[in-house]
DNA sequence: AAGTGGTCTAGACCACTAT
DNA sequence: TAGTGGTCTAGACCACTTA
């Protein structure tokens, strides 16, 4: 649970606002008064408001407050490092995932290169589907280094890695570089999705590190056009 | 100016870091350091430091210290909020800009609802083309209000909207919303872009808000699919 | 054991917004 | 003028890494 008083903070203020009690428009209590709510000092508020800050859901005015901005108008958030599985927990859809290939293979050139590791270190290779509305929409290509991923199976695959990586193994996720592209269709595509007659994929490249800068994950996600939709929250400055 | 201390800070080590003077890798004083030699307290450095974490620059970690990221590795993010400007001068390479509409239109109903104005608003339209390389490759369209914005010209749009409004206006901007989704082409697409013979065009969609969260501008731009490339760089946690 | 970053405090002064 | 958020300080204790 959240040990940090500051999470503590941030968790009940979010609930607060997700569960309506606040509309879009009004504002929080003052940093003052939650400091004497909670009993915390108030770099410590300050802290949680930030993170609400960054995350979206409020905006800080100086002399006026914190107001609560309407977070329901782009709907949820792709942004930020999700897994499939709690994305598909927002969609509220049939989600179903078919493992393809599941196997430990020496890293060939191209593997090696977007690892950053010598050849013929052992990796885990997993190529799965994802299908919405009896749709086969995503195709996911994961590649793991063994060497941080002792164990691994099929029945994970077909669940939630990260689930297992963070929850089982108690691995730290740190930070991912992400890119979007359009690529045209590859044979593999066409062989595991449901593509129509679409000629182009979005492509979704992502190198995982953990927190202590060593990349363990490569992972390349293909999306059906019309189903591609990416959503992002950035502020202009800093906060 | 930096004014604040913990921006001067965060300009000066992001400085190092990019001149070459850190390799990726190595890591940066410590936090104790950095407070005496810059007779800063504990706190101001650590703001810069989460900064400069937040952007991808370093990671920091427990009991080690603060070590600075491959940056150069994806190159140039394209996430957050950047104009077009300060994202050509990333290329080196020869942009030019073309106003094929610029205009004080009033608000009609499809301009109202993405503004959330009433109808009959004053709102500016434009529309330009990017041309990088001799093709025509990105179509902006923008819409912002009047009374946000009372003056603009054809030859501000020509330069940066954002360097007018932000430089000019003392403009500040606060925060915006993106998706990016892949569209079919309009004619409109086929009029103003070097589209070749592509079906698809990728659309970014911008709701951009001032600091007191009014919005004041909604801006589609519209890219040709295999131009377009967005990075993001993702932390699992908070910092 | 020494050094690192992570959390938290109690207080200060400032700039801005409301009234 | 009173209240708000923004910056900054000096100090404390903790968890973690390294030697």
């Amino acid at each position: 649970m959240a040990k940090n008083k500051y999470q503590l903070v941030y968790d009940e203020l979010l609930e607060t606002i997700r569960g309506g009690k606040l509309e879009a428009g009004e504002v929080l209590p003052s940093e003052n008064v939650l400091s004497d709510l909670y009993g915390a000092s108030r770099e410590t508020i300050r802290k949680a408001l930030n993170l609400l800050a960054q995350n979206g859901h409020i905006q800080k005015i100086k002399g006026k407050g914190s107001v609560v901005l309407d977070t329901q108008r782009m709907s949820f958030p792709v942004s930020g490092l999700v897994s499939f599985k709690e994305l598909s927990q927002s969609f509220e859809a049939a989600a179903v995932t078919k493992v393809h290939q599941f196997a430990l293979v020496k890293a060939d050139d191209a593997i090696a290169s977007q690892l950053t590791c010598g050849p013929n270190t052992e990796i885990w290779k997993i190529v799965r589907s994802r299908e919405i509305n009896g749709e086969k929409i995503i195709l996911d290509k994961d590649y793991l280094d063994k060497r941080i991923v002792p164990y691994l199976s099929k029945e994970i695959c077909e669940n939630s890695i990260y689930e297992y990586l963070e929850g089982e193994l108690g691995i730290k996720i740190g930070y991912a570089e992400k890119e979007i592209t359009v690529e045209e269709c590859t044979n593999e595509d066409r062989a595991y999705l449901d593509l129509r007659d679409f000629q182009h994929v979005v492509a979704v490249k992502s190198y995982v590190y953990l927190d202590d800068t060593t990349l363990f994950q490569y992972t390349e996600s293909r999306h059906r056009l019309d189903k591609f939709r990416f959503v992002d929250f950035a502020r202009r400055g800093q906060v």
